[in-house]
DNA sequence: AGCACGCCGACT
DNA sequence: GTCGGCGTGCTC
């Protein structure tokens, strides 16, 4: 008998099984999901690695293998079900094991995970040029070409600098040991929020509600574990059913998981579960360190929780008897994960929920296409919310041609219908929301003589133009001094184009001299709490106006906002992308939600290039059902999710023609080995970002009705990169039903 | 990742 | 010849 074992070590030439012997005092000891320390190496270091199986035979001479040592102190005994869950992921999504196992597995490392490396140069400019003119005469290459690096940037990641300039530990050490370098570890704590308990409140369900949760509690009773969708406008009590869900199901002896986008954006729902379920509740937040998060799934294992509630990762959490899995405001786009395992915590909750027979709640008041494809198909359960809990009605809401605006010479930004409804809230002293549709298109510069575009060097977007004339990079955070002409032609005529939220704050200023004004955006944001100061500050009536991004429209109720003005409806409509519509349509119906949500009956302007789009339009008569109609019939004609499956195989390497060359390979391989010939091959294109921090980027699409088939060729494929060392230059990600193209 | 091994230029 | 830097390959 062997355990077979995965080394803990995140390099993915380790990311295989190792096979060890199990002495007889651990027989029986282990079980999938163990941690366990074994030798491994010359010189039998000690490292921590997981038993992932147990086989009887191996392929390696049977005198290499050695044994387990013993079991890793404090053990956490992670579940064999997670590790199960991380196998699905890497079947599912790709990657490696490794890679699945650390996102699945709680953290433990104390403090040392959040330790980052940083290389730093200790001498002045002149002694290094010295420095690495000995170098270069005694021919150490490694060692000059660290220091050049190190000259042109002092301080730099020590990921960073291994990998650009090649050079190893070695090298780092003996400069290290000659003076001229330090490598220090940089630990980062941050303090945890601090919750009050409140007193019970006793609630009363409507019809809907009730009937929500008994059809739940019915299938729950009789051990039908399945996937339900409450669908439910803004503000028609969806929390009060997963709280009563979940008190059911606690009742039972079991835990709750509540998936929730962004914790700070929703810090009232924390509140009222809190009030539920008291200390029994445990909070996971994206700002929490490592130290704290691992003592949340202490007191976990310990047993002493029984709801937790946090962002995608709190999926995770080892409950040993886990009842439900409440998924809220299921179409956010934050669910799915940028890093490897690009998983969608939706679709791994429905996994997980299946593998521990646990029921699944998704909820949200714009389902996503997903959510509801699945309750037209029958894999889901529908429960319709139509009533606001408080009895408010819907907003009124207005759309505004702004052709026909500038056709009558009107070519401000403002349209004049949202002028003169926002000075009527002004002087009834009401507040107003003003929402500008996505900030990256918006403040790029440009040349009005030639064209020429001011682009960042590193990567390929344009840079944004901020106040007081800096140019910033918003994917690298390059930044410089924006110039008085032209770099390509030299023209007086260039300058910032179109709007962005600074821009219209100005305008708004202008426009209204006697309001104030708070703007919201990633930059205002920046620091730690002043995303929460600035919505309390609006809350509290010190601001008449807020103007801002995506981040206004979500969570948080004002009772004393009547308007909301959406200045650039179509923004995002006309990209590429195919979840553009639903996106849009999301974004104007939860703008929308925020107007009127205090007892006087709230407006809404939209504004839009193309009042005729089906999304704009259904958004405006908060008709998702029509949205949904027409969006399906678009998803099923194009071959996208879900009705089909879509896989992206993102590229990445500095060399563009090799990258070229190796993207044609893997387009061959891929065409090759779909033998059914039922597949949809698409590219390889350039990204719509083409490149970044100097890495150049490609993209192939693949197409098909059978997600298992694109299973299968995503495994072929990730066979061939590995046994082709052609490919080790460059990175390869895949990704499946992306949030967009790219 | 980390460690040993072996190649190759530089210097006693 | 030998010393030391630096790339390479292996780890059950």
């Amino acid at each position: 008998m062997y355990a077979d074992i995965i080394v803990d070590i995140t390099h993915e030439k380790l990311d295989r099984i190792f096979q060890y012997s199990i002495p007889s005092e651990l027989r029986g000891e282990l079980s999938i999901g163990t941690e366990v320390i074994v030798p491994f190496g010359n010189g039998n270091r000690e490292i921590s690695g997981y038993v992932i199986a147990f086989s009887e035979k191996t392929d390696y001479p049977a005198d290499k293998i050695k044994p387990v040592l013993k079991k890793a102190e404090n053990s956490v005994a992670i579940e064999s079900r997670l590790v199960a869950l991380a196998a699905w992921m890497k079947e599912q999504y790709g990657g490696t094991m490794i890679q699945a196992l650390k996102t699945v597995l709680p953290i433990k490392r104390k403090e040392s995970s959040r330790v980052k490396r940083k290389v730093r140069l200790l001498l002045s400019e002149n002694d290094a040029r010295e420095k690495l003119k000995l170098y270069l005469d005694k021919n150490q290459k490694a060692r000059a070409r660290l220091l050049a690096g190190l000259i042109e940037q002092p301080e730099q990641d020590y990921e960073l600098v291994t990998k650009k300039l090649n050079v190893t530990l070695a090298v780092i050490r003996s400069l290290k040991e000659q003076g001229v370098l330090s490598l220090e570890s940089e630990k980062v704590l941050r303090g945890s929020v601090k919750y009050k308990k409140h007193g019970e409140e006793t609630v009363c369900f409507n019809a809907e509600q009730e009937q929500a949760v008994s059809r739940f509690w019915e299938d729950y009773s009789r051990g039908i574990f399945g996937t339900y969708l409450v669908y439910g406008v803004t503000g028609s009590g969806k929390t009060e059913v997963y709280i009563e869900m979940i008190r059911r199901v606690v009742e039972r002896g079991r835990q709750a998981i509540v998936l929730i986008p962004e914790i700070a954006l929703t810090y009232q729902t924390v509140l009222r579960f809190y009030a539920r379920f008291g200390d029994r509740v445990s909070i996971l937040n994206s700002r929490m360190s490592a130290g704290e998060r691992y003592d949340q799934m202490e007191r976990v294992k310990r047993g002493e929780v029984d709801v937790m509630i946090g962002p995608r990762s709190a999926l995770f959490t080892p409950f040993l008897n886990l009842g439900l899995i409440v998924v809220d405001e299921e179409h956010e786009s934050t669910y799915k994960s940028e890093q490897v395992p690009r998983y969608h915590a939706r679709e791994t909750a429905i996994a997980r929920a299946q593998m521990e027979e646990a029921s699944v709640v998704l909820g949200s008041a714009t389902p996503s296409l997903e959510a509801f494809y699945r309750c037209k198909t029958g894999d889901s359960v529908m429960f319709e919310l139509t009533k606001r809990a408080a009895g408010q009605n819907l907003p009124v809401v207005y759309t505004v041609d702004m052709r026909e605006e500038l056709r009558r010479g009107n070519r401000s930004i403002l349209s004049d219908r949202l002028k003169e409804k926002v000075r009527e809230r002004l002087n009834k002293g009401q507040q107003v929301m003003l929402f500008l549709n996505r900030r990256g298109y918006a403040g790029f510069v440009s040349c009005r003589s030639c064209g020429y575009v001011v682009k960042c060097p590193h990567c390929d977007v344009s840079l944004s133009a901020h106040k007081g004339g800096r140019l910033v990079c918003h994917y690298c955070g390059y930044e410089e001094q924006a110039a008085d002409t032209c770099p390509s032609c030299g023209s007086a005529c260039i300058g910032g184009f179109k709007a962005g939220t600074q821009q219209i704050e100005d305008i708004v200023k202008r426009e209204f001299k006697d309001a104030s004004v708070l703007r919201m955006d990633m930059d205002t944001t920046k620091c730690k709490d002043s995303h929460e100061k600035i919505l309390s500050a609006f809350s509290n009536g010190e601001a008449d106006i807020l103007i801002g991004t995506q981040m206004i429209v979500k969570g948080h109720d004002f009772p004393n906002v009547t308007l909301v003005g959406i200045l650039a409806a179509d923004m995002s409509l006309y990209s590429n992308d195919y979840r553009s519509g639903e996106r849009t349509f999301e974004l104007l119906v939860q703008a929308a939600g925020r107007a009127g949500r205090g007892e006087v009956p709230g407006e809404v302007v939209i504004q839009t290039y193309s009042p005729k789009h089906y999304s704009i339009r259904m958004a405006a008569e908060q008709n998702y059902e029509g949205f949904y109609e027409e969006e399906i019939r678009y998803r099923e004609l194009m071959g996208y999710p879900p009705v089909s499956s879509l896989l992206a195989v993102l590229m990445t390497g500095a060399d563009e023609e090799y990258l070229e060359l190796a993207a044609g390979h893997l387009k061959n391989f891929a065409i090759r080995a779909d033998k059914a010939k039922n597949l949809q091959i698409i590219g390889p294109a350039s990204p719509y970002v083409n490149k970044v921090n100097d890495e150049y980027r490609r993209v192939l699409y693949l197409k098909c009705g059978e997600k298992k088939v694109l299973i299968e060729i995503k495994n072929l494929m990730e066979q061939y990169i590995e046994m082709n060392r052609g490919f080790q230059s460059i990175k390869i990600q895949f990704d499946f039903n992306p949030m967009g193209v790219f």
